[in-house]
DNA sequence: CTTGTAGGCGTACGGCATATACCTACAATT
DNA sequence: AATTGTAGGTATATGCCGTACGCCTACAAG
């Protein structure tokens, strides 16, 4: 008998996206999300239980819309970088949800679903057991840490020293390699560190 | 002629990391680190500049105690496994800080000191240029994704499945992985994970 | 046309960070 | 010993936040 339901769940999750997109993660609240779907802040409640509920909600959005097909007719080193780049890539469309992506990330499908395809691409590279799992969480613990490395402000150069007060040249190794780092792209740096990621899988250690 | 200082910034850190290690990371607030240093709230601000700042002071007293020098008469995989190992370790002795090593990873000496000295290893590795920068950051990359993987909850197995709403017969990978994970170790899947890493560099590409 | 369910909203409470204005302890000066 | 200016500490207040509670009302089933 009831009134029916004007909101999905996935209106919610792309009006706290646009939220945090235009004004930045703080300033995710739910008065803010309410606004940006024209209702009360109250109202939100009636389809969400709290504010964490609402941030899951845009990290499965976000993560959900990962393609987790793999090329096929190309090495398994490949599809595993192709799977990693799209799980890159979208993170970097949306570059304030870095901290919500670790905070939710164990109760997202979309996580799980992108896990399930990466672990079937290591079982037909013959990966099993501990191994398979010691390699996806490698994988995995990579992925996370250079996606917010890569968002989170820069690893080091003057900045860093001049917020710490201290002497560059004490970090004689720091300030060369910011300067390499400036020469280096985003992207090489990315794909070349998954690439020794990869490399270290399945060969045996000399 | 003024009144003299009574408050350290170690002492306010060492606060602020009281309560965290007591009542979590929601429960920091200026309120509270001003209690248990037995002072108003706004006492504090004759110290500190804003909530961000004493975030940053904890993190610099966590991160700053790792000991950056490095074993000698082993290979350097075993001097960089050691490093990355006492970082985990400090960490780890404070779970709830993992998400402030992030927010403020770039502004911290600590991190700085440690890169250092890695880079320094790297480089009597005999890496050097765009290689040596590549190999910092996938380090770093993993060390961080790691302990977060490993703090901020479990990373499948049942309770992911039915947060999400799934079946656990749509993944059977990920269902096989998690019995594998319950009996592979924290140590083994963290120390396993870095030899991947550590082995796919210098190596040349098969 | 009635009716009960559930949607939407207004209000209110307690807690947060923090700006402002004040009182006061203290060391240097007299 | 008295004075004084700097800076430590506090009280108060503003404007956010999440969210509990209670009300009104739109709407579909009967």
């Amino acid at each position: 008998m009831p009134r029916p339901r004007s909101l999905t769940q996935d209106q919610i999750a792309a009006a706290a996206l646009a939220v945090i997109d235009r004004d930045g993660l703080a300033a995710l609240s739910m008065r803010a999300v309410a606004a940006e779907l024209g209702m009360s802040a109250m109202a939100l409640y009636r389809y969400v239980g709290d504010r964490q509920e609402v941030e899951g909600l845009v990290v499965e959005l976000v993560l959900g819309g990962v393609d987790v097909s793999s090329p096929p007719g190309t090495s398994w080193r490949e599809r595993v970088t192709t799977l990693v780049g799209r799980l890159r890539d979208q993170v970097g469309a949306h570059p304030h949800i870095v901290p919500l992506t670790m905070t939710h990330r164990h109760r997202s499908a979309g996580v799980l679903r992108w896990s399930e395809a990466v672990l079937g691409i290591l079982a037909e590279a013959g990966l099993a057991g501990a191994d398979r799992v010691v390699a996806l969480r490698g994988l995995l613990s990579y992925v996370i840490g250079a996606v917010q490395l890569e968002h989170l402000g820069p690893l080091s150069g003057a900045g860093t020293t001049v917020f710490a007060g201290l002497a560059p040249a004490d970090f004689p190794y720091m300030a060369e390699t910011a300067g390499h780092a400036r020469l280096v792209g985003a992207d090489e740096e990315f794909y070349g560190g998954l690439a020794i990621v990869l490399r270290g899988m399945c060969d045996p250690l000399a």
